[in-house]
RNA sequence: GCGGAUGGCCGGACGGUCGCGGUGCGUCCAAUCAGCGAUGACGUAUCGAGGAAAGUCCGGACUCCACAAGGCAACGGUGCCGGGUAACGCCCGGCUGGGGAAACCCAAGGGAAAGCGCCACAGAGAACAGACCGCCCCGCAUGUCGGGGUAAGGGUGAAACGGUGGGGUAAGAGCCCACCGCGGGACUGGCAACAGGACCGGCAUGGCAAGCCCCACCGGGAGCAACGCCGAAUAGGGACCUCGCGGGCCGCGCGCCCAAGACCGCCUUGGUCUGGAGGUCCGGGUUGGCAGCUAGAGGGCACCGGCAACGGUGUCACCAGAGGAAUGAUCGUCGAACCGGAGCAAUCCGGGGAACAGAAUCCGGCUUACAGGCCAUCCGCGCAU
RNA sequence: UGGGGUGUAGCCAAGUGGUAAGGCAACGGUUUUUGGUACCGCGUACCGUAGGUUCGAAUCCUACCACCCCAG
């Protein structure tokens, strides 16, 4: 009885994340990261800074399409008011221009900056963010 | 009006646009004939951080573990008395002591005649007293002398064995007296802590218990990351089934021997290791999911009892439930602190743009942080009457 | 979120109520041509912060602050 229920179950779990990425092709759906590994896998790969905040962003290459976004702030940010305006402010940012300009398959990670990502203008803080996915995404070789 | 004391309350306001989390309702979408219609998507309605959500310092609820009951011991905690409470180390009322001109505030505030211990340095002496300098008497070898009396004076110390005055004396001394202090205390008031106190005692009892301790009372341990359920992949464990052994042995198990293979850099010798594959099921179990998870020793209002803390009755409403963790972005109007200017002043003009801080199982407290504002009561001063 | 621990000189640290040990480093001196080594000397502590108990507190009590560890 039990055998056949079990592999149907593995099977579905299996094709569930592919049907949303391929049906919404216009904005890409965002889900959040959530995995300590994920975070990890991020800081070691491609930095952007910014006056804002720091972008981290890399591609799984998992073959899945969907976007996924981590924010990090950490004690150094402030105590808990501090470090949740500063995640709810790269939250309001990742939903403007991720959605928007964020690469199918990638996982990006924005880390906040003592002071600046709380206080800084929204308004720079945008450019800021779309300035730096253009540096994550076409890496300049540095010595 | 100014200065102060106490108690309580508020913690930027209103609105637009785009978003987030929960719940209710509606619509849409499936493996699979029908039924039910989850997760999800969309629409709509509604709700969505605090007085401290904090520190995690106490007390509980709840869950698991342990446990016959009671006593004793150990360990930890509490500590004036009475009351409140589910309980408390909390709150209320009172007492005592201290501070303040007052309103009022502060206090780990039981026992030091149960016992032990400690009291450095200084000082003669630091706790059933003692005698350095003194003071006084006597003796003679008349002095840097000996014996005795004394504890008033000096000096040391945080603290020196009642204080002041008088009498008394060789000098002194509760030796005697007055007042004060101290101890005991009939009796009176009070539930009690305690207060008053006739009378008695010439003075006995230094301090430290946030030193050990004694007395009284309380306490089993761990915590929602508790606990319960479901349970993928991978590795490993157990049971069973099927196929297959290079050869041999036999108790027939996958056991032993030989051969074989791998490794010890290579060769010889030698040594070590390997000696099956597939399938099904079971139990443990991590990622993950569900649940615990929010209707409560709760809140608002009214009345009654009580000085009060609080309790009782009635009535009203349902008031966050996240899980890398929901409250954000932006715009407009108004706006406190603060800054600049004008004015004798009330005030006006311009700038400015809100303290401490974010629920994480839930309650009762305590403690700590906090811009500014409001209300009530009381005390003192000033003015008017 | 819950549980536990530690704060003494620049660093490592001893100190259970009475002037806060010791070592390393630093600094100065001697020896050496110089450096190193060796030897001698020397300063540095509001004992994490603030109250309280006590004549007297690093030590005892209370509150706070900072840092570290453990549990999915």
């Amino acid at each position: 009885m039990t055998p056949p229920e079990e592999t149907a179950t593995g099977q579905e779990a299996e094709t569930a994340e592919s049907p949303p990425a391929v049906s919404l092709s216009v904005t890409q759906p965002i889900s959040v990261l959530r995995k300590r590994a994920d975070f990890l896998a991020c800081a070691r790969a491609a930095k952007a800074g910014t006056d804002s905040f720091l972008l981290q962003g890399r591609a799984r290459d998992d073959g899945t399409q969907t976007v996924r976004v981590g924010f990090t702030a950490s004690k150094k940010t402030g105590n808990a008011v501090l470090r949740n305006r500063a995640k709810r402010r790269m939250r309001a940012l990742a939903r403007e221009v991720i959605a928007a300009k964020g690469q199918a398959g990638w996982d990006y990670v924005l880390v906040a900056k003592p002071g600046a990502t709380v206080s800084r203008v929204y308004a720079h803080m945008l450019a800021d963010l779309e300035h730096a996915m253009d540096r994550v995404h076409n890496p300049k070789p540095r010595g």
